[in-house]
DNA sequence: CGGAATCCACTACGATACTG
DNA sequence: CAGTATCGTAGTGGATTCCG
């Protein structure tokens, strides 16, 4: 069996753009925090830590686009924006969660896993 | 319920780079590659699709010290590289796996989201 | 508060050439 | 074949400033 026509598939798809965004460096967090309850943006930056407001922005334009989140602006003074999952972020945030949760379980295990390969690479400079 | 301890901990935990190495453009990919059955290298990025052998090599590396794959060299001539799942490797390829497909079923879906995300974004310029 | 816009450092990444 | 090394470019992403 040299190829599935699921690799076939896969490898010549643009859907692959679909995966980068989910395989992007913040948004398993972003849904993470989202798929708990809507948050404000300010909130959502804090909730997630570390990300840079434009950043973030970036992000939620590109899950708003692909319909994963929505955008919700209240007419308040100060301005007032929440967000939210939909019914296709919410089952993409399930599958994401597993992910963090991997990494949170098997931190341990490939701290060691670093250790023993840089110990074995890294040869006595001296 | 404001925040959850899971949250928290995932927010301060360097273990954020162990999802930032899953979260990655290729990971899925290759390690979706790998699942079927060991590849050398350059069949692998032949199986990949599209990344340079720059990345591939690093992204190889990177799982290799995490200790995702094994990479095991023949002293044939020429050199004969192989590289398959370790028991971790596979376990978080399930995972990546199924956000593979999750692209997949969800691509046409998501281009409908962006087509009217599109229109109405980008009013008539003329 | 929730952004958009500008500036700038860094590095990710591809192309190319060379090695064992 | 399976890399490493070097270079150049294009994009990532932070800091800052400004606006509704």
């Amino acid at each position: 069996m040299p190829e599935s026509p699921w690799d076939i598939y896969l490898r010549n798809c643009p859907c692959r753009d679909v995966l980068d965004l989910l395989a992007n460096k913040w948004t398993a967090l972003v849904l993470g925090a989202l798929s708990r309850r809507p948050h404000r943006f300010g909130e959502l930056r804090r909730a997630v830590g570390g990300i840079s407001q434009k950043m973030l922005t970036q992000n939620l334009r590109a899950l708003e686009r692909d319909g994963l989140v929505t955008r919700t602006v209240f007419p308040t003074t100060p301005p007032t924006v929440e967000y939210a999952l939909t019914e296709r972020g919410s089952s993409a945030s399930k599958l994401l969660m597993a992910v963090s949760e991997w990494s949170v379980a098997n931190f341990d295990g490939i701290l060691e896993s670093r250790k023993g390969y840089d110990s074995r690479v890294m040869e006595p400079v001296g």
